[in-house]
DNA sequence: TTACTTTTGCTAACAGTGTTAACAAAAGTA
DNA sequence: TACTTTTGTTAACACTGTTAGCAAAAGTAA
């Protein structure tokens, strides 16, 4: 008797029905505002129907989370494939990872917990500028000083930025607790190359 | 008469105490669980008068990272000062830039809009580690091709990834829009620059 | 078919959240 | 003292995630 079988078979359904109705509600006004009783009313069902397959809320988008990566994965794969020499797929693959995080915005945000209050107000901020035309001005001046003084400074200061941010927020999301001092190589080993790099010709 | 004075002053002073028992929150339990109830419980008012001196919750939150670019920049400007030759001052500023991130967590998260479900779990992610897999045998066979074999290829993964994750989230931060193909000159110049530093002896 | 057990889904509630309308009390002004 | 403005309160609205308790449906065994 396939009893059973189908019970799961109708299970694994309903689940994939929850799945499918908490999507369409992250493409459609993102994440955050995903709440459990919006599924409920999507799928068609009472609440507490949701918790037989899911833990919680968190479980539902750690779902996601998993998926994301292993979309991640199976590009990056597909595009190194498609080249033979190490730093070629590095550079593509850098390609393929920065497609990735736009055509699936609501997957990268969920993976690497971005996204919250203010992000679109971020830019009006006057005390960000403080910062960010300290950083411009020494990059000028590095730049200044290096053997291609056309150099786009503002480009630069993106990369800078970037590697110092990347590098924060991976070490933010990998490690709960403090600094840790030895890491701190990692940043010393970007900076150089960022320094490197302004002094050189990029192939 | 001062009167109209003193009332100026009180209501300073009042806000002060609003943003003062809201950092107590955000520093004790993280961001996230702040809410307008405990601010008032702390302060023994009722809820409506927060509303009096900030606009919503929001408003709240964004004068702490306001706060924080402030606390940034001047801690560059700082840093900076002390070195002349603009490589040791992008230098030092990245580590300061390290430094404040970790010292003071609660408004790097705010600034960058970190922290999110599940990101003590991550680690734990099975398909995370197939996307890390593939990327970090592509750095290890571009270091064997390179000059210099001895290279710590866990390092230079997570210098990859950070470079690449730093790029995407200040671009999603800054542009709530698309891809904007320009920009990927950046990300371009970024990997370029990581490139030839393995290929290279870091000064 | 009947009697029993398990699964499934429901209603209703608990404990939170941000926010606001309506009203009372205090403070300042004439 | 009488009036106006500011300030603070209670109570509610509209949401959240989550769960206890119960009814109905589905499956099982006689």
């Amino acid at each position: 008797m396939g009893i059973a079988e189908r019970k799961i078979r109708q299970r694994e359904e309903f689940r994939a029905s929850i799945l499918e109705a908490a999507w369409q509600q992250v493409i459609s006004d993102g994440w955050q505002s995903l709440s459990i009783r919006k599924i409920a009313d999507a799928i068609e069902y009472s609440i507490p129907v949701i918790y037989n397959h899911f833990e919680n809320k968190e479980a539902i988008l750690l779902e996601f989370t998993k998926e994301g990566f292993q979309k991640l994965a199976d590009t990056l794969e597909g595009v190194k494939a498609q080249h033979t020499v190490p730093a070629r797929q590095l550079e593509a693959m850098a390609h393929a990872y920065w497609d990735f995080a736009f055509d699936h915005k609501e997957f990268y945000q969920l993976m690497f917990g971005l996204g919250i209050p203010a992000c679109d107000r971020v830019n009006e901020i006057e005390e960000l500028k403080n910062a960010t035309s300290i950083m411009i001005s020494t990059i000028k001046a590095a730049i200044d000083e290096s053997n291609h003084p056309e150099t786009d400074y503002f480009l630069k200061y993106h990369t800078y930025l970037s590697i110092l941010h990347g590098l924060v927020s991976i070490q933010m999301i990998q490690k709960e607790g403090k600094p840790d001092a030895a890491k701190k190589m990692i940043l010393q080993d970007a900076i150089s190359g960022f320094i490197i790099s302004i002094n050189r010709i990029n192939s």
